[in-house]
Order: structure tokens, then sequence, then C-alpha cells
DNA sequence: TAGTATGGGACCAATTTAGTCCCATACATT
DNA sequence: AATGTATGGGACTAAATTGGTCCCATACTA
């Protein structure tokens, strides 16, 4: 499956957060409206606060909020945050992987879609996604 | 990952059937030539039989052939054959297994990436692939 | 300084993927 | 008809990935 539960849930996380403009949310709030277990949803969190996604507040009355704007966090970036490089295949990411390399006649195919994929990913913006 | 290795085997394999026409190879030549466990691709072999894609010829001298023609066997049915429906996500095939169903903004992004997909891959035929 | 929050690694369970093994069945050749 | 070689197909196992929990350290603020 290209898209896994996890990069879901770090999906509906960030949208969470661009509902309202400057919100901050904590990871009980987000993991209740967005029916994420909560302990995964703190480790979903860091990933995306490692690659700039979103921000941190500790202490008292602390929480998460979105690094950067709506308009500059894409479908591509949520993924690549969680799964790495989006693969269709295996070989599409690491031609090393297949040991038919140069000779396979369906590498190219894969690689292209692989590319289709992600082009289409970066265009989905998270506020073109939030003005639904 | 969209594409299984169990798939990307198939695929080599009707591949190698293309390669001459009225090909008849059993288990040891294909798996051999395509750098395939044979055992693995005899199970794969099965299930291509039971979608139509490939026929065999039982006892001494048998082996197995294309059921269709090349033009006639796509990127898309091969891989329904082996993984059943080409998922991008979960939710985007059943949407039942989202539990967010009709509130979720990206519920139709993942549909609509499914889509193109699947239209691609059944745009490439084997004889396509064949004539490289 | 007490309390509440994130930071982050170790750990575990479930599912999927990958592959083997064994035996039944079919059939062409001799 | 016997025999050897091939597919048919299910049971089983191993490895990798996914999904998730737990625990404790650290940070911050009221």
């Amino acid at each position: 499956m290209l898209v896994t539960r996890e990069t879901d849930y770090a999906v509906r996380c960030v949208l969470y957060l661009a509902h309202e403009k400057d919100l901050v949310a904590n990871v009980t709030e987000i993991a209740h409206a967005m029916r994420i277990p909560k302990t995964f949803l703190a480790k979903i969190l860091q990933r995306l606060i490692r690659k700039g996604i979103v921000g941190s507040l500790r202490g008292m009355n602390g929480g998460f909020r979105l690094a950067r704007k709506p308009a500059d966090i894409s479908l591509l970036d949520i993924m690549a945050a969680i799964q790495g490089p989006a693969g269709i295949n295996a070989c599409a990411v690491d031609s090393k992987k297949c040991p038919m390399s140069s000779s396979c006649a369906v590498h190219p195919v894969w690689v292209d879609i692989r590319r289709e994929v992600e082009s289409r990913l970066k265009k989905e913006t998270i506020d073109k996604l939030r003005g639904r």
C-alpha cells in the first residue's frame, strides 16, 4: 500500500492544526479530534517536527502548531516525512534493489508512474484541502 | 509499496513468455531466466492461470504459455491477478475502512490518484513493453 | 517547585510479504 | 500400461513492515 495508516494519521493531524489560524493544540486534543491513538500520534508529531512541518511549545499550555503556512505544506511533504521517498515499487526508488537492473523493460514505467504521483501529491497542499 | 515483489515476478514471467511467439516454457526455465525462486514462481503461475492470463500443458514436455495475445494483457491485469484491487491506500479501495469516512478531506485525492494510476497501468500492455 | 507538556528510544504485537514443502494429479513418451 | 516429468494446490514457516505501547528524561510556565 502506497499510503500507510501512519501517513494518513499525519495528514489528518496537520489538517487539524490548519483548521484554525495559529492554533496550538496538545497531543490529547488532536488525538481525540482525529481519532488517532495518542502515543502513536506523539511519535508521528516528532517526525513532523524534524522535517520542519510542525513546531512545538513545551511546558504547561504547550502543544503543537504548524511551522509553515498551509499553502507551503503538500501531501508529498508529509508522506516524505513519515515514509521517506514515496515509492510505487522498491526498484523505482533505488534501482540497486532490482537484480535485473537495466535489462528490465518495466522499470521505466514504474519510475514514470512514481514521478506522476509525486508531482500530483506536491500540488495538493494543505490550504487547498482545508478549503473544501 | 504499491507493487510487491510477487507482482514484479509475475510481470517478468509474463514478459518472458511473450518474448517469443507461442513459447512454451516450464517453471525451471522461467525461474532461471528471470531469477525467480522456483517454487514461488510455481504459485504465481497458478494465480495467473486462474485469471486466464497464462495456460498450462501438463505432463512431459509440458509448461506454460500465454493464454491471450500480448496486446490484451496489461500491467493492471497482472497486478489485479496477484494483489487484487491496486490500492494507493486502504481507504481508496474500500471506504468502509476509513473511520472518518465522508468527513475526510483527503479521501477524494486518494481515490483520484488511484484512478489515474490504474488507467495508466491499463494502457501499459505486454506487447508495448516487449517492443522496447 | 510542582505539574503538565513534549522528546525520544526501547520494546512488542499484528499483519503482510516472501518463500518452502509436500503430495496429488495429469499426461506424453516409451 | 508403466514411468518419469510436469503442473495443481494447500499447509506451513520465516522475515520484514506496520502499527502501536511504555517508560523515563527534559523542558517550560504558572
